[in-house]
DNA sequence: GACCTACTTCTACATTTGTAGTAGCTTTTT
DNA sequence: AAAAAGCTACTACAAATGTAGAAGTAGGTC
């Protein structure tokens, strides 16, 4: 289940707060996102079509729903990127995150152990 | 600097051996990338385009370079990613693989102890 | 029952992405 | 120098993505 970037945001909404309407959701969107909207509605059509999102009538009104899980998707992009970008292996990108000071010192030097631990174990990865 | 899937596989074949023409790019592509020469020489044309190889002639022929580093490139991806499905945190990612099973066990426990850690220090974070 | 209002479905259209063909230069071969 | 081979630049085109308008329909309001 690959999603677009627009999707997430609609996603997102939709994980948080469900079901849901088209209307309400454009509330739970984040401000910056000033969609038209039936540009919502295009967005859940296509959900509704690939089978990431149900919809169900209640009177004239849709009402959408979740079909796949936040985590079932965060698996999805987060495998894509490994493959992309990190040579399909989970290490590196951790060793990245280790690098990339997002996290404070004291977990990026915990991470590092950790990493550094396995290596020894299984022989070296790619930098 | 933001890089289609097909242009990863340029770049990483570029990354791995550089500089190169674009007959020798196809031959550093994984197997089962089976590109005609003028794909390639397309996906080459739109990176220069974007400031993200560089190209020079030799002869007749170009010569190709990255412009922008791996570290960078994998940055952005990342950045992307944890924006889109991770609510911009670096830590909710973090979780996401110490619970995914991608790490060895030992790992994973280490992780999650990292994050833990944390979280109590500066307060809770989202699932 | 005519009118708003809200909601739906369809259609549209520019941009980006994936993939490649064609034609026209160079360089190398006969 | 004619032919072959390789390279480039340009063009093409379908599918996916981002974004939204238009027209129709159904439910409440005067």
């Amino acid at each position: 289940m690959r999603l677009t970037e627009s999707e997430w945001q609609i996603m997102n909404a939709l994980w948080r707060q469900h079901p849901a309407t088209a209307r309400e959701l454009a509330e739970y969107l984040p401000p910056e996102v000033q969609w038209a909207y039936t540009t919502i509605k295009t967005m859940l059509s296509r959900l509704v079509a690939k089978q990431a999102v149900s919809e169900r009538k209640r009177g004239n009104t849709s009402v959408y729903e979740p079909l796949v899980s936040r985590q079932k998707a965060r698996g999805s992009a987060v495998k894509a990127l490994m493959n992309q970008a990190f040579g399909g292996a989970v290490e590196p990108l951790l060793n990245f995150l280790a690098q990339d000071g997002e996290l404070s010192a004291r977990q990026r030097r915990e991470l590092e152990r950790i990493l550094q631990e396995e290596e020894s174990r299984t022989g070296e990865e790619e930098s």
